[in-house]
DNA sequence: GCATATCCGGCAAGCGCTTTCCTTGCTACG
DNA sequence: CGTAGCAAGGAAAGCGCTTGCCGGATATGC
């Protein structure tokens, strides 16, 4: 055999006849089986696997098996701290069950996340998470979506979605809503009297509900949020620096907050009224919503809604794995608790 | 059959035999192959399958072809920006070849890191990309390691490193040594005198490489870095917001900057030294390294050093997938760009 | 002491694909 | 018109593993 020539890695067959035994018992002793066997055998194949090196063929198990010990992940953008965080919280979780990630960014298009679903069945996971905003204008995608989910389900999977009620499926599900209205009311407490707000795009599910208990929090105080003070851009950091930007053309001025409906347009946020020389809280206070890792490091300190991310991702997993007790749907809820920095007064 | 049976998705066998045709000519028609086949053949499978909804089982493919299509990362931690931006290039590549990623999470232990390659072997992918620094105290881990990793190029598996120059494997590394020196020699230039730094464990590479660099780019300035301003923290945020306390009690009177050696913990020192109300950079300036995304939303915005995360996953994985010339072990180097920013003066 | 139950190896049949090899039906050429 | 050469479909042999079933050996009951 000339050298460079691929030699393939131990089979279960190899580790078999090192040991002296069936295949069946090799099997059976190194990756777990309802049926015991002699511990004098066990250690015989135990001991040739290790001489070996056999790492068993996940491929050929999943084969044997009809299903992957593998969850598959879907994000809008792993670079997000949003999504970092909770997908750091969904690897943790699974890797204590055994079961390995994997990943795909839909760079927040609908029709790629078809796709990437559609691709992702491929692999046979036992798990489907799917983070990430629905829309409110993809009909068509959103259909064809659930279609898949549910073949997938159908076929033995379990789909759990982060933050997004409008799927007919297992659950984690964040109080947009009362989160930001929440936010509203503490901010008017404080004195704070109007308010300017950043959104994602309008058709953005999680964009619009947060907008919306914003608006709720500060009615009950009978303060109005105008729409010529709401602007839409990007759900990114860009977006809030662009939004932030088009809002100082129309005028922040008497305006004490703005709102950004996520941490990380807030983030932006911040960036253009320094870039604008714009004293934040003196002049203007901005607020934002996820609480992400970087949110108290900023200068202010991001006045925001806290979500438990990390958790978030471990629980849908947790869901994901729970058998099933009769069929219904769970979901489960988490709360935002507001967090006061110092970028607001 | 009762509702509730999982019922399988349809199999390359149903397709055939919906379309009337044989599971090879199936087979060729979806699935790719050097063979031609007849369109009229070719179209009457393709719309049975599209019939069927059928996805080709990843797993059996990969089994009968002796590998999977996929690529494992191994990464530190995903909600560390720094490996987020790199998983985001590698995603974003592997995409654009029809990949899957899958990934996993060391937590910075070498000996995870080591049970991490191994169970990610079991899935056979293509390639195996790891990033994360190499720590110098780990020898009997990195030989494992080494020798894990070397078994898998040897089964025909590729193996890229990113900025881990000491293992012998493809790598993706950058000018840690260079940019600091840089960093150092800028930050003199601009009159700095008296300088700190706050450095990940003494034993992890990178940060060793970045330290000594800065120590170096100091030197030719005359100046000198007494070892009683550097102070070692963990590789994180919290390890910088922790090492800057330290500095502060050991006093930081006449210090003109702290050099950091990842932003990340240039953005703990940030906030620790914001908490303890000293002025930055009035009073004393603080540089980092990376450029990672927050680096220009933190105020002051942070001086460091960009390196270029995203293309470096990319990059990574490209050189997995280009054909090895000559068995040649390829080495790319990306350099960094010394950024003055707000932070330092 | 015999019948029955229990334990545990091993055999072999898959799991869903790819690919080699065989076969058939043409085309091309002398 | 005969034969070599080629294109393309199909049969079947795997790929590495799990698991239902069989059967020999040992334990249990009356």
């Amino acid at each position: 055999m000339p050298p460079g020539t691929p030699r393939s890695p131990a089979t279960l067959h190899d580790v078999a006849r090192e040991a002296g035994v069936s295949l069946a018992t090799a099997s059976r002793s190194l990756n777990g089986s309802t049926r015991r066997v002699n511990e004098e055998y066990r250690a015989r194949v135990v001991a040739a696997a290790e001489r070996l090196g056999y790492i068993a063929n996940f491929s050929a198990q999943a084969i044997a098996k009809g299903m992957s010990p593998t969850v598959a992940l879907v994000v809008s953008d792993i670079a997000d701290p949003y999504f970092s965080s909770i997908a750091s919280g969904v690897m943790r979780g699974a890797d204590e069950s055994g079961l390995l990630v994997t990943m795909a960014v839909t760079e927040r298009s609908a029709a790629r996340e078809l796709g990437i679903v559609k691709s992702l069945r491929g692999q046979r996971p036992r798990v489907l998470i799917l983070t990430g905003s629905r829309f409110l204008d993809s009909a068509g995608e959103e259909e064809a979506l659930t279609r898949e989910l549910a073949a997938y389900e159908e076929s033995g999977g379990r789909v759990v979605v982060v933050a997004q009620q409008s799927l007919p499926f297992d659950t984690v599900q964040m109080r947009n809503y009362e989160g930001a209205r929440d936010l509203a009311r503490a901010l008017a407490d404080r004195g704070n009297r109007r308010f300017a707000a950043i959104t994602g795009s309008r058709s953005l599910l999680t964009s619009a509900d947060r907008l919306q208990g914003f608006r709720d929090g500060l009615a009950e105080s009978g303060i109005e949020l105008p729409d010529e003070l709401v602007v839409a851009g990007e759900f990114t950091r860009d977006g809030g620096y662009a939004a932030a930007g088009e809002l100082l053309e129309r005028g922040l001025d008497g305006v004490d907050v703005v709102f950004a409906v996520s941490d990380v347009m807030a983030i932006g946020t911040l960036s253009r009224l320094r870039d604008a020389g714009v004293d934040v809280p003196g002049r203007i206070g901005v607020a934002g919503f996820d609480d992400i890792a970087t949110a108290a490091d900023v200068t202010p300190a991001l006045t925001t809604v806290r979500l438990p991310l990390v958790e978030m991702g471990r629980l849908a997993l947790e869901m994901a794995l729970r058998e099933r007790e009769d069929g219904e749907r769970q979901v489960r809820t988490v709360g935002g608790a507001v967090l006061l920095r110092a970028s607001t007064r």
